[in-house]
DNA sequence: GTTATTCGTTACCTTTAGGTAAGCGACTAT
DNA sequence: ATAGTCGCTTACCTAAAGGTAACGAATAAC
C-alpha cells in the first residue's frame, strides 16, 4: 500500500451506500430521456414518451415507468378517456435530480473539450 | 401531445451528448470505487487496487483502468522496481467529478429518506 | 364485421457487463 | 531448481439489459 497524501474526500459507508443508489437508479439507456422530456413537457401519454424517447419500444418503456414509479419519481394517472390514456408527470421529488443532472453536463461539457477538442 | 408546462430545464443537443458521455464514462459497478480510492490514497499500485476495490477481479480492474486512462482521468505509470509495479493516480481532470459524485450523494441520501425512511 | 387507437404484455433473441479459473513473462528469493 | 510476486491476459461462462415482433383488452368509428 504506497499511500502518498490524503485529500479531503473520504467517504462514510452510508455516503458510499447513497451514491451506489443514486448510479443504480439513474443508469441505463433510457432514464434521463424520460426524465428530461417530463421536465420539459411537464406531462406526457405513453403514447408521447414513446414518440419523444426515439428508438424505445413499448416493452422498455412500460419496465422504465414502472421503476421510476416505484421510485417516487413519477406519478402514473389513468385518464377516462376512449380509448384509456395514461398521463406520466414527474413528481416534487424528481426535481431533486436536476443537480445531478447539470453536474453530469457539466462534467460532460469539460470532458469533451478535454477528449475530443470539440466545444461541441 | 398534451404538452402542459414549459419547465426551465432545455437541454440542447449538446448538453444531451455531454450528458449521454458523462453517464456512460462513470457507470457501471466499479468505476467510481476505484476513483473514490484514488481520491483518498492519491497513488495506488494494481495490486492496492485489487485490495481496496473488494471483490474486483484482476481482469475487470484491468479494463476499467485502461478505460479510465483513455479518458485521461488517471494516469499509469510504470516504476522500475523488482518485480515491475505500476503506480495509477488521479490525473488534474479527474477533480472536474468531484461535482459529479456531491450531486449524486446528496440525491442518493435524499432519496433514501423518501423511499426507505432510513436516514442511513 | 372490420379496422383503428391506446397501453401495454408475452415469447424469443442478441449484446454487453461482469465473474471464474487458469496461465504467462519477468524477475527474486531460497 | 523451485517457488513466489506483480501485472496483467486468455478462454470460458452467466446474468442482465435491451431489442424484435407479435398479440390482447377495451373502446370507437366506418
Amino acid at each position: 500500500m504506497t499511500a502518498t497524501c490524503e485529500q479531503p474526500l473520504v467517504l462514510h459507508k452510508e455516503k458510499v451506500l447513497a451514491l451506489k443508489d443514486a448510479i443504480e437508479l439513474l443508469s441505463g439507456k433510457w432514464k434521463f430521456c424520460i426524465l428530461l422530456n417530463l421536465y420539459n413537457y411537464g406531462t406526457l401519454r405513453f403514447k408521447d414518451l414513446q414518440e419523444t424517447s426515439v428508438g424505445i419500444t413499448p416493452k422498455v418503456l412500460s419496465k422504465e415507468l414502472q421503476e421510476l414509479e416505484e421510485n417516487q419519481l413519477i406519478t402514473r394517472t389513468v385518464n377516462n378517456t376512449k380509448p384509456v390514456t395514461v398521463s406520466y408527470a414527474l413528481t416534487p421529488h424528481a426535481t431533486e435530480i436536476q443537480p445531478v443532472i447539470n453536474a453530469l453536463v457539466e462534467f460532460g461539457l469539460k470532458h469533451r473539450m478535454k477528449i475530443k477538442g470539440t466545444p461541441s
